[in-house]
DNA sequence: ACCTTTTACATAGCAAGCTATGTTTTATTA
DNA sequence: TAATAAAACATAGCTTGCTATGTAAAAGGT
């Protein structure tokens, strides 16, 4: 009985996926009480570095699709965490502004986020952790260029 | 303009997700044409392996939650990929068995896992491969063990 | 035997991702 | 300038994950 452990835990595209469905878990247990989820957090960070962005903008520097971040954003409309202006010259085009609570939230729910990945490295060292962060921006360019 | 490279590409937690992501979407477009997705791979390999198992056997080696089970073997019953049979020692269980379609998908299906796989590591090493899946499986049980 | 608890599974409802398509406004071009 | 194309965003509909709760059957206790 060992032949059977086909994938379980010798396959990179099942960790993967175990893994980031665990940091997730874990960074929603801490940023929960903030109100936040994790979905929205690509989306505060660019806007915590730079506030009143487009959606194209945002979705330029984020990566995912345009429609899963005009989700995002509906969402972080209704919890109050942005508020949308129109803008003038452009109708198609809505600046995105940051509430005065999800900018008052960005220290604590980037600590947060550092807690996780702290977690989740524990028992690394600083090499292991470069070395682990290359690894997967690594795979991630290869799976980027594709085939 | 470099310290707003916060989290992009230095966060473990968010490369985890992106890479995951990619994970799938490559694999999805790899066996889409077999009418296969993701989220039926772990439940199939389980199978394939030994077919007629029961959900709650299935919930016990799948790292996903019963109720998120229950609804990838609907969309698999859906789809032709099983049937259930009711226990006829206890009413309340249900026997999983994969279809003729299913079972002859198997050395096709994990044929293009191992190539998504083999495409995410191109450019790595058999020390880099082996390496990153430790990597990853010490971050996972890490995190298991929670804080 | 009957009541309670546990077990096995299903369902509801949500988040976050995707592709495909709609809608409105702006830009281009014949 | 009128028709067409493109751009910016929204919406529809799906998958895959989660928690919380419902339901039916089996097990256990008194």
């Amino acid at each position: 009985m060992q032949g059977m452990t086909f994938e379980k835990d010798s396959s990179a595209g099942y960790l993967a996926n175990h893994m980031a469905r665990l940091f997730a878990a874990g960074l929603h247990r801490r940023i929960r009480p903030l109100g936040l989820s994790p979905g929205v957090f690509p989306a505060l960070i660019a806007l915590w570095a730079k506030d009143g962005q487009t959606q194209k903008a945002l979705v330029h520097q984020l990566d995912i699709e345009q429609a899963t971040l005009a989700n995002t954003l509906a969402r972080m409309e209704r919890d109050g965490l942005i508020i949308r202006k129109a803008s003038e010259d452009d109708g198609r085009v809505q600046q995105i502004f940051l509430t005065d609570r999800a900018k008052s939230l960005e220290a604590e729910a980037l600590g947060e986020a550092l807690k996780q990945n702290a977690e989740a490295l524990a028992d690394f060292s600083d090499e292991e952790k470069d070395l682990f962060l290359d690894f997967m921006r690594r795979a991630i360019a290869a799976m980027q260029d594709g085939p």
